[in-house]
DNA sequence: GTGATTCGGTACCGATCGGTATCGAAAGTA
DNA sequence: TACTTTCGATACCGATCGGTACCGAATCAC
C-alpha cells in the first residue's frame, strides 16, 4: 500500500474549506469590534460584512468567544527590531511602529478591554499580542544601543520598553486615533532620549 | 401671601425621594462596570445591587444610557495640587494619585471604552473626568517649580502632564490592577525628572 | 456517477434585555 | 383626612441574540 502523504492524510473527500472565507470572517470580526464593540459583534454582522452565511463560521468555532479569541489572535505585530543607524532613528521607528502600524491592533484591543477582565482565554491571547514581541523588540534596540555605549548600563531599559506601547496604547484607546508623528518624535526627544542617556 | 423658599417651592407634595438610592444605585452601575462590563451592567442587576426597585431607577433616568452617564460623572477626581515642598514629591504624590486613588475611576473608564468611541455624551462626560482636572493639577505643579527655578523654562509641560495620566490609565486598563508606589517612583526618577531638567 | 463536505441562506428556539405599566404600601403635604 | 409622590415588586411586550437544524447548490475524492 503506498504511503500518504500528511496532506492527503488530512484532506477529507467533499468540498474543501475555502480560505478565503475564513481570513475574511476574521477581518470582519475585527472591524465590526472596532466599530461595533463586542455587544454589537453580532455572529449576523459578521457574516453579512464577510459576505458568507452564519454557518460558514459555526462550522469554523463553536461560540462568538473563540471567534472573537481567533480574531484577536490573528492580529500581527511585527516584531522587527529597527536599525537605522542611530539610537535616536531606533527609537523613532520603535515608537512610530507602536502608534501607527498597530492603530488597529490598539483599537481592537481597547473595544475588548472590557472583556479581557472577564476572559482569561481572551486575556492571554491580547497580552501575547501586545505585550510580546513589540516589548521585546523596543528591549532589544535599547540594549544593543547599551553595547555601542550610547545608552548608560544602568539605563531603566523595562520602564521604558513598558512605558511606550502603554502610552501609545492608552493614547489611541483614549482619543480614537492614532499619536500624530510630530507627537512620537516628541515623546522620543524629550521624555524617552532624557531618561536613557 | 407669604414668600415661599426656593426650597419648598421646589418642594413636591407626596413622599420625597431618598437621597440614598440615588447614590446607591450609581454606585452600584460602576461596580457592575467594572465586574461585568457595559452589556453586563443590567438594569435589574443594578437594582438588585441597590437593593432597589426597577421602577426607581427607571424615575431618574430615563434611558439606560444616560444612567451610565450619570455613574461615570459621578466619579469624582480631586484635582488638588500637591505641595510637598519639592519638586520630586510633588510629582511623586501627583503620579501616585494617579495609579492609586483613581484606580476605580480607570476601571470603570476602561469598562465603557468600547462605547465611548460611539456615545458623544459619553465621552464628553469620560473626558471631563479624567483629562480634565487631573492634567491641570499636573501642569500647576510643573509650572510652579518652573517659576522656582527647578524645572527649565522649555520643559515639555503638556507632554508630561498627558503623559503621566495615560500612561497610569493604559497601565491600570491592560493589568486590570493599580499601579504599585515603586513604579510610580521609579517612573518620576527615571522618566518625569530627566525629562523636566 | 457516488458520496462526502462546504457553500450561502433561512427558519426556528430559548433566553435575555430595555422599557412600560401597574400594584399596594409607605411617607410626605395641605 | 384627602391627596400626591416614592417605595419595592411584578407582569408584560417587542426586539435581539446565540445557537441549532435544515435546505438545495457547488465542489472535491474515488
Amino acid at each position: 500500500m503506498g504511503a500518504m502523504s500528511a496532506e492527503a492524510m488530512a484532506r477529507q473527500a467533499g468540498r474543501p474549506r475555502d480560505p478565503g472565507v475564513e481570513a475574511s470572517i476574521l477581518a470582519a470580526v475585527q472591524d465590526l469590534l472596532i466599530e461595533s464593540g463586542y455587544a454589537g459583534t453580532t455572529i449576523g454582522a459578521v457574516a453579512e460584512r464577510a459576505r458568507c452565511g452564519r454557518s460558514a463560521i459555526y462550522r469554523r468555532w463553536e461560540t462568538k468567544a473563540e471567534l472573537v479569541v481567533a480574531a484577536v489572535g490573528a492580529l500581527q505585530v511585527a516584531a522587527e527590531v529597527p536599525d537605522t543607524g542611530t539610537l535616536r532613528g531606533d527609537l523613532v521607528a520603535a515608537a512610530m511602529h507602536f502608534a501607527n502600524a498597530d492603530d488597529r491592533t490598539a483599537s481592537v484591543l481597547a473595544s475588548i478591554l472590557s472583556e479581557i477582565g472577564r476572559d482569561d482565554e481572551l486575556r492571554d491571547v491580547a497580552y501575547r499580542v501586545v505585550g510580546g514581541p513589540p516589548v521585546a523588540a523596543l528591549t532589544a534596540v535599547i540594549e544593543r544601543w547599551i553595547d555601542e555605549g550610547q545608552v548608560r548600563a544602568n539605563a531603566p531599559v523595562a520602564l521604558i520598553a513598558g512605558l511606550v506601547p502603554t502610552a501609545a496604547f492608552g493614547s489611541v484607546s483614549l482619543r480614537r486615533r492614532a499619536l500624530e508623528p510630530d507627537a512620537v518624535v516628541q515623546m522620543v526627544d524629550e521624555v524617552v532620549l532624557p531618561a536613557l542617556r
